[in-house]
DNA sequence: CGTTATCTTGACCGTCGTCAAACAGGGTGG
DNA sequence: CCACCCTGTTTGACGACGGTCAAGATAACG
């Protein structure tokens, strides 16, 4: 009955359906928490290692990510999000967060408390639930994530992380043909994939001289979709993407 | 009251009352589903990527661990497993094994039907809620484990992984002084760490000569573990250890 | 249009990988 | 008890992938 479609939960709402159903019930009760829209402009943090967060958001619009740091300052990328994702499931129930977010581009977000998210989560299952699925795939990516730095070379880790852009910007309808529009600096994509900046760089143009990357200005496209996914080894599987979308685009 | 303390699912049941607390009717309901409890010896599969698993277990003796593998074959480990965890709950909700996952040592573990958890975990708030934070804790080892391998130097990531060993295991009691015999072979360290067994060897020998590691047979200890935590820039906080205990083992 | 971030390129270097061989160590069976 | 094997460890020589340092070229943006 709430259908108020300009509440920008239904995004959350959309997230966390995508893998399990919710009853309804407890999806109006998500869909009735007060909510914030913010704007953050590029760079900005959301949540910073050592903070207790108190807000539990989905991005609206522009790109998120999340990173470590080690001791002597080496920085390390360990997730990138894009618009419709929720950002701050792994800190819902963890006091302390062990990584920052920081916004990626300018970035519209819609917060909700995280205490009142958590009691959600905890009093209604199919919430609950839902929660968990999303953690779990993330999971799940953080795996491939592992497996692309530890043992592949900088050109597959480079065509892997475009591979898996495109599909799942693809499956957000922000990506026709696999063509979009990349979000990260150079440097920050050598954060993500464990390389320097010079080296992304070079393994860029060496993907671009093969003919495996079209760029113009910050839009990239795959004239050979297939063979970049071939030398990347790209399988969408650790994407666990819903069900019958997956099987479109699996392969 | 169900006071039948040989039932080898209470280490299943201390796992997840780690860090969240369970009904007792909730634990008692765990306690009594049907348990089958197996040896295997070291190297066996107990999930295989693409599997469908049907069982989910803990470890009640030994090690495992979980992979994945590239197209090409090179292995990436993701996760070791020291006795008393959980090593399948990734795998509850997900329809499709996204890694493999094997015995390190013989082993001993106690498994349930997957669907008969999913069931309690679904309907029983606190175990849902038990499982999702495990889950949670999971996730934020692997991405200490993404920064790790993405950023850290071999000496570092080496002397790294053994500190999280140590910190672990002593957990259960299974490392009393930080001294505890490794479960992993060399090439089995490589694979967790993103290196080559014989850069591996060679990291290890000169730890050995700094002093840092003390080796004798397969027993590790750390005659300077502060020096130890600190270059490696081990800090426990991804661990997310239980609170009282970590005040005491954290810094 | 100037200022700054980002990209690009070159020269050089080092960590780590590759290949190969020798060397334990721990079971097994004769 | 010793030969035997198998797995795991250790070492050397060499090569390469990727890092470092530094400078110049483009593009983004107010």
């Amino acid at each position: 009955m709430t259908h108020s479609d300009d509440n920008p939960l239904w995004q959350m709402v959309k997230k966390l359906t995508a893998h399990a159903p919710i009853l309804e019930e407890d999806r109006d009760a998500l869909l009735a928490l007060p909510v914030t829209l913010a704007r953050y402009r590029a760079g900005s943090y959301l949540v910073r290692e050592g903070d207790i967060p108190s807000q539990c958001g989905v991005i609206v619009d522009g790109f998120a990510y999340r990173s470590k740091l080690t001791h002597i300052g080496g920085r390390q990328i360990v997730s990138v999000h894009i618009p419709g994702e929720i950002i701050d499931l792994q800190h819902l129930f963890l006091d302390v967060a062990d990584h920052n977010i920081q916004t990626l581009t300018n970035c519209e977000v819609a917060s909700v408390s995280r205490s009142a998210l958590r009691e959600l989560a905890r009093e209604r299952a199919s919430i609950g639930h839902a929660v968990l699925i999303n953690v779990l795939v993330e999971g799940s990516i953080l795996r491939e994530w592992l497996l692309s730095i530890g043992r592949r070379t900088a050109r597959e880790r480079l065509a892997h992380l475009l591979c898996e852009f495109a599909v799942k910007l693809d499956m957000q309808g922000l990506a026709a043909g696999h063509r979009y529009e990349l979000p990260m600096s150079q440097e920050q994509l050598a954060d993500a994939l464990g390389l320097t900046t010079v080296h992304v760089n070079r393994t860029l143009r060496v993907l671009i001289a093969e003919g495996l990357i079209l760029r113009d200005h910050r839009f990239v496209s795959f004239p050979r979709w297939d063979d970049l996914k071939r030398v990347s080894g790209f399988q969408s599987r650790y994407l666990h993407l819903p069900t019958q979308i997956s099987q479109q685009l699996a392969t």
